[in-house]
DNA sequence: TGTTGGGGGACTGTATACAAAATCGCACCG
DNA sequence: CGGTGCGATTTTGTATACAGTCCCCCAACA
């Protein structure tokens, strides 16, 4: 029973397509309200519609992308006001991810963000600015993840991502201010005080709120 | 072949077959952990195997079922733990729904809610408890949408319905408690206040949480 | 009796084919 | 000159076909 070597043959060909049209969306080569042709995607990424069709619908209940029936699929509009509704869910589900994973913070969890914030300085001094905007899409998450709640991680995965389209869409990233803020919600986190760290989420998300209002002066 | 015998509308078999899924599982026809074959539910629903699929991963990506790469999705087994997580979710999203409709209401999502809230109480009057559960999903639903929060409204709707679900396992179904709550939700919104509406939101999850919590015992 | 290995059936993954609807261009009519 | 209807083309919706993989059962052997 030859185990194989992890994943690379045995990955659906459905989920590479959905990551890449993600990543397209996210990084602006498909722009906001340009069409998605099946027959296009599928031959641009060498594919039959079928795995293309399949990705389409996830994103669509991801929101990332808008399907009219009979009319096709067309990546989402995001108008300057659902970026500002974006900013008042973040402050509740990341307040509410921060204070369960402060409730059952364990060692685990701990050196799992903590190695994430690593990484992140390291790409900050390094000025790999693309890098930073992965990795703190990928801190807010990890603390969703140690939140121990499958339905939040689950709901906040796609979001995350949402606000990373947001803030891509708004000039520059304010990357080392970000980061000593996430220095003190983890801090909070590690020490299990449920009510710094949900302060702390929430003061982060609205701090990022004022800063993406800033630019659009 | 396979004329469209479901719908007499131009509604695309897969939105048919997604729904149907989901009622089937909300229902309690489809158990957790149950295998869903695409075949099979194909030949019972009347369709191919495309609009099955196209069904599953929207299905997955609300939660509702598990898919494992080349083995298959299987109908979400959701856990006394994961039931429990659930409720955190409601009051922090049902919460912030309430206060923002709160802030944003119209006469338009007043007479909308006041109208639900009518319908309702018939059917609890009738004893209808089947058509109850879907007006207390469906009230829920509408306050999520007069807080004009689009992005929100995409993530609150399929947490309801897993709501729904949880609550369909266990016994009983307290209707009527919980319309009177629902009557003091409405006014607080009705009269724009946030925090009121905010905290009868809240109160209402973790009225729910211990109810569900007690049947449990 | 327990383990292993292989064969066959069942099911998923992916591609292709065909049908139906929408869109666009263009001629024709007012 | 502008609107309108009709046909060709594009694109989505649905079905079918085929290939690859997993899984279960059972037989052979230690």
């Amino acid at each position: 029973m030859a185990e194989n070597t992890v994943g690379s043959t045995h990955r659906p060909l459905r989920d590479v397509v959905t990551t890449e049209l993600r990543r397209l969306i996210l990084a602006g080569e498909l722009n906001p309200g340009e069409r998605l042709v099946e027959d296009r995607l599928a031959g641009r990424l060498g594919v039959s519609r079928n795995p293309v069709r399949e990705a389409i619908r996830v994103l669509a209940t991801e929101g990332f992308v808008e399907v009219t029936p009979r009319r096709g699929a067309a990546v989402a509009r995001l108008s300057a006001e659902e970026a500002g509704e974006l900013f008042d869910l973040r402050a509740a589900l990341e307040g509410l991810a921060a204070r369960l994973a402060a409730r059952k913070v364990t060692p685990a969890s701990r050196a799992r963000l903590r190695a994430v914030l690593d990484t992140a300085r390291a790409a900050v001094e390094d000025g790999r600015m693309d890098d930073v905007a992965d990795l703190n899409t990928a801190f807010h998450a990890a603390v969703a993840e140690a939140s121990g709640n499958a339905y939040l991680t689950l709901v906040i995965e796609p979001m995350l991502r949402r606000a990373q389209w947001v803030f891509r869409q708004t000039a520059h990233y304010r990357a080392s201010h970000s980061w000593t803020e996430h220095v003190g919600l983890y801090e909070a986190i590690a020490a299990g005080d449920e009510d710094g760290a949900q302060a702390h989420a929430t003061a982060h998300v609205e701090a990022a709120r004022r800063s993406y209002e800033q630019d659009q002066d």
